[in-house]
DNA sequence: CATGAATGAGAGTTCATTCAT
DNA sequence: GATGAATGAACTCTCATTCAT
């Protein structure tokens, strides 16, 4: 049963995520849910009490995911320049939406939360990630790849930007172009300068 | 009596502002205008039919008064460094909330709108920000004060940042310490090198 | 002013007469009087305090206008037959709605009143058309143009069928060679036996 | 619970009927309808979106029965002249509101819609009593009862006929004495000529 | 566990009607 | 007289949430 129990729950999760994809997470009621997943109004219930209780653990799901992929998808033994790469490439990918995402629904959420802890997946994320660049600058310092006196604030910078480009890509469009723009000055920032 | 008429609308502009700025632009109702209006519900009707229509009105006001207070505010004389470290101020209190704002609800608004035409304000905005600091940074070039080989991507790096930690202060919070790393950094790039 | 207020109350009754034949009565709100008058709101209340005693005099004008034009049109000398025709034809052209009528208007307005006494303007129209065909088909009788024995229910039954007409073509369309056929049975009973 | 889901649909449809009845069709609100069937405002509309469509179903509802009973009441080895006095009886008692009817409602109800395809219930309703008219004028006929040179055209008149009563009967009243008479009239015709 | 009918609160919207100017 | 801003009642419609089955 729990079994069971466990393995619908995570069928009504996966089911919003792509209603949240669609929508964002304001525009979402229970009965958009229930109509995705093809559950009674009642049946919802059993499992979630708000649409703010399934997009959080819809988030989390969607963390453990992202996760997974990242430790998965680094070839181990790749040059720190071209993992640097990858991920800019992916967040590029994201960021014109050509793979649907949660951004908007993220960002909507977090403005209603107003959740300022350490505990906010945001903050967790834009943390990790800023972990990941300042190591990957370091180990490309070390090998002569690139030249950084400061990593920790350039991963820092680099992440704010890609903020910003995200931010921008929602809410009034963006060309790749820009976006290719905005990351090759990122990355001469990195490599040029000798 | 369009004289009085005008007025009220006002009124209810700066009015209906507020709440936008407490309770961001999905959550707010025209019920929520009438009562901090105190106005009868048929009443706001005659002025505006829609939150849409409030909101837009608002932020051409708001559009109109800073660009007003922009002119004013910069001492014509200044140092462009000065006048960038002015600004760079200015951001700072907005986004770190010293200042109310209407940030959250902006953004709120346009993830709504999918408006990616050239009207849109939030585009323009950013576009003739980036374009004043490019200005600011060429003449601070030209007097010896800033180094930069490709001022308009720096503007527009700077501005990408700038709208990074916006959303990052309205999504998970953010400390002065924080903004001031930022800034720094931006700054370093255009003083320090020599 | 008396006068110049008769007048205006004659301007409003003819506009507003426009704008039932479009809507119909119960459609038509003190709004769209006023916005068709240009006037203002408190304006029309002056004059009128609500739909219905507006309708109430459109239709006295109506009336007056209609007596007016049948005492016109008629020519003193013509035959019965060919007056009968004429008024026929006239009938014909109102329910085929190639001259803009208050039919519709007029019905709705009645199924509201439920008034069924003599000062009823309906049941005042249709019996003296009803006396006025009867004394043309007596006047036919007498002139050997018509065979009738029965005048008043031969007239009786000529409006009946108008009207079934006139309905039928407010609520289901009717063609005009529907039209025709009804009119040429009721005119045949009249010539045709001998 | 489709079987009781059902069984509400038409107790709605059969409290609604009677809210028409009373009311016409222009004047009833979903308030009324609520009120009169004693749920809730919201569980109604689990059933039923507008005034539109609950009328729409009740003349179907109303129609099927008509059928049903037109069916079942007639002698099936009555004489036509019987059944065609009992038809008109039975009209007779409708438009004189003998028998609660939706006759007000319907009009009203095909003023607004402007429907003139074949499909509108009133057309088709008209055109089918046609069609049965002439047939029993013509068994009459054969049979010696009546005589009558051309059915469809004299089923065409009655019909026309009965609809000016009923709209008369609606709009301005009528007496018995008044529809005998015309009734009277319509079957002299089809009897006493030789 | 699961269902889905039912409820009722609350948002949107329109107008008749009033009233200070 | 005339204006038109303002009011508030009345309707429509949608959902979160509950509960009998």
């Amino acid at each position: 049963m729990s079994d069971k129990s466990a393995q619908k729950k995570k069928y009504i999760l996966e089911t919003a995520r792509t209603v949240f994809m669609e929508k964002g997470y304001k525009n979402v009621t229970m009965k958009d849910i229930v109509d995705a997943c093809d559950i009674s109004r009642g049946g919802l219930y059993l499992y979630f009490s708000s649409t703010r209780e399934i997009f959080l653990e819809v988030l989390k799901l969607e963390q453990q995911e992202t996760d997974d992929v990242f430790e998965k998808s680094i070839p181990k033994e790749a040059e720190p320049s071209d993992i640097l790469a990858l991920f800019l490439k992916e967040q590029k990918r994201e960021l014109l939406g050509k793979k649907p995402e949660l951004i908007k629904a993220s960002y909507e959420f977090f403005f209603e939360e107003q959740n300022f802890d350490k505990d906010n997946i945001l903050k967790k994320q834009f943390d990790s990630a800023v972990l990941v660049i300042q190591r990957l600058i370091e180990s490309g310092v070390e090998r002569g790849e690139f030249y950084c006196e400061e990593p920790r604030r350039t991963a820092s910078n680099i992440m704010y930007v890609l903020e910003g480009l995200k931010i921008a890509s929602q809410t009034r469009g963006i060309t790749e172009a820009a976006v290719d723009r905005e990351i090759m000055y990122v990355m001469q920032g990195l490599i040029a300068e000798e």
